[in-house]
Formats: structure tokens, sequence, C-alpha cells
DNA sequence: GTCTATATTGCGATAGAC
DNA sequence: GTCTATCGCAATATAGAC
């Protein structure tokens, strides 16, 4: 999950994204994010002064997390479009943990809701210079944002990705 | 927004959906609430006894709100996905916001994860008996689910139906 | 760099007057 | 049916020892 769990500050970001995802905002405490991360509530606010810290952090590695991943999609060749769907279905990767958690902070702050625009403006650019057709660009990327909203609420979207591949074929995809 | 706004239990019930979508769980604190709907706290917990009962109130009123929807959907005929698809671009709609509360509820509650499951099964078995194909009935709910989604962090979704039906139309929908 | 102890605030909920 | 006052608790943040 993380980069380097042996580093402090990278542990805390991997509590405090993975308290969001699994009870929510008001389960991620400082406290509750320093016991998991292994250290004190005082331990945790040396490394991050404040609960907003800890959101800026939390965001700015979603960013980085999403540099990548546009590079991984262009690695994907023609088949862009379906790694971008395969990706969205995913479960349990640092950046599906990381996008999770910025978009239950998005309910309250305004920097999570940014930062979510952002990634999906990356990722439509790369799936609309591929496709070179924005209206399906725009679909591919409302079925995979789907994906997102459904897992929210603990709904696996193995089942679904068979459906939309095979509307996909159809349009010649 | 209410069916009858001079009941006190269904203003309350406005008021936190409202602030839900507009502030997130933690701007939809008993005084808030209690404020925009015009009374005290302790008139609030007369009718709602506590926060949980509140929560399931809402939930209720969702429920009903989307039997209506079901059966408003029925009524669109040959449009039916269509008709689905403007209304998850919809903003401000009684139901609209209702779903927006739930989902926002559902990032801690569990109740609230299973009645977005039984609205999403009521609007998946209506897709698939009017379009008879499992395939392109999870297709569109899907992008309506990233409607929602998008909806949920501020975006207009008035240009992404537009891509929508264009890529519909030529799957001779 | 990590800890404990504590100040402070705000929330959910109760009690009882009107 | 609605109000005010208040209790108890949990959360953020600070201070200072180690």
């Amino acid at each position: 999950m993380a980069r380097n769990p042996s580093d402090t500050k990278e542990r805390l970001l991997d509590a405090f994204d993975t308290l969001l995802d699994e009870h929510g905002i008001s389960g991620a405490t400082l406290d509750a994010v320093a016991a998991k991360a292994g250290v004190s509530k005082g331990g945790l606010l040396y490394h991050y002064g404040s609960k907003a810290e800890l959101i800026k952090g939390s965001l700015e590695r979603l960013s980085s997390l999403v540099d990548e991943d546009v590079e991984s999609m262009k690695s994907a060749g023609d088949r862009l479009h379906l790694y971008y769907l395969e990706t969205s279905a995913e479960v349990g990767t640092p950046l599906d943990r990381s996008l999770i958690a910025a978009s239950c902070l998005a309910q309250e702050h305004e920097d999570a809701k940014t930062a979510l625009r952002k990634t999906r403006e990356a990722w439509f650019n790369v799936l609309n210079d591929h496709l070179g057709d924005a209206d399906l660009a725009m679909t591919i990327q409302l079925i995979g944002d789907g994906m997102y909203f459904n897992q929210n609420f603990g709904l696996s979207q193995d089942e679904a990705l068979a459906h939309v591949k095979n509307v996909l074929a159809r349009l010649g995809l």
C-alpha cells in the first residue's frame, strides 16, 4: 500500500485512507488514525500538525498516484479504455483506496472536490486522445465513475464489467 | 420539496437532507437541522427521538420517492431509458436530494447502503424489463450512477448527458 | 520523534417548564 | 408540540516530559 511502510508519514496516510474507506469521515478520527498506524496521537500530530494537513497529505498522494496511473494507461496501447474500466472495477489498490478516501472527504471539503475534478479531467484527456471521440470518452468515463460509486457502498463490480464489455463490443471497442 | 411543508416532520427531513447535500454528515448536526427547519433542538427531538430515527426517516422517505419514480419511468413508454438518464442528470428535485443524502449517509451507515442497493435494484429491474437486454440495462444504469457520483462534487451533467445520448443513438437507442 | 496529560469545544441526548 | 438548560462524552489541539 505505502511506497515505504517504514516511513511513519506514509503509514499515517495509509491508516487515514483505510479508515475513511471502511468507516467514513467520523470513523477517521486522529485517535483512530494514530492507533491504526501504531503511534500515539501526539506522534501523529508531530508529522501532520492538524487534521487539515492530514487531509492535504492524502489528496497530494492521490494526485501522484493518478499521475502514475495515467502513465500506466498510456502503456496499455489499444486496450487503454478497457484497462481504464478494469482498474475502475478493482478494489484494494493504493489508487482505489486513495480515490474512495477523497470521495468521502469531498462530502465536506472543497479541496477534495477539486482534487476529484482534476483526476477526472486527467483521465478524460487520456481517454479522449486515445479514442478520438468525446462522446465515447465521456460515456466510458461515466461508466467508470458509476463503478466507483457502487464500490462505495459495497457492490462488487465484476459482473457489471462483463456487461459493459459486451456493450463496448457492439460499438466496435 | 416536502409533500406538506406545514408538517414539521417533513420540514425536518427536508432540512436534514439539504444539509447533508450541502455540507456532508458533519454539517447535518441536530442543532443545524432544527435551526433550518425553524424549531429548537428540543422540538426536533420530540418528533425524532434520536439522530438514528432521523436517518431512518430520511431513508424511508427515499424509498417512497423511488417507488413513485419507478411509476413515472413506466409512464415514459419507449423513452423509459432516456427518462432515466435525464432524471439522473437533474439537480434539486426531492428524489435527487434524498438520494444524495443517502449516499452521504452510506459512508458510515449500513442501512443507507442497503437502501441504495434496493434503489438500484428497483431501477435495474425496470430498465431490464423495458430493454430486454441485461448488458444495455446495466450499462445505462452505470452511466446514471456516474452522473450521480459527479453531482456529489458539483459537476453539472448536462453536457455529459448530450455525449451519452449520441452514443446511445449508435446503439439504436 | 514519540509520549502523556490536559484545555477546549461542540455534539447528542435528557429533564422539566410552558 | 415546542422551548431552555444542562449533563456526558468524544474530538481536535496544545504543552511539555522523555
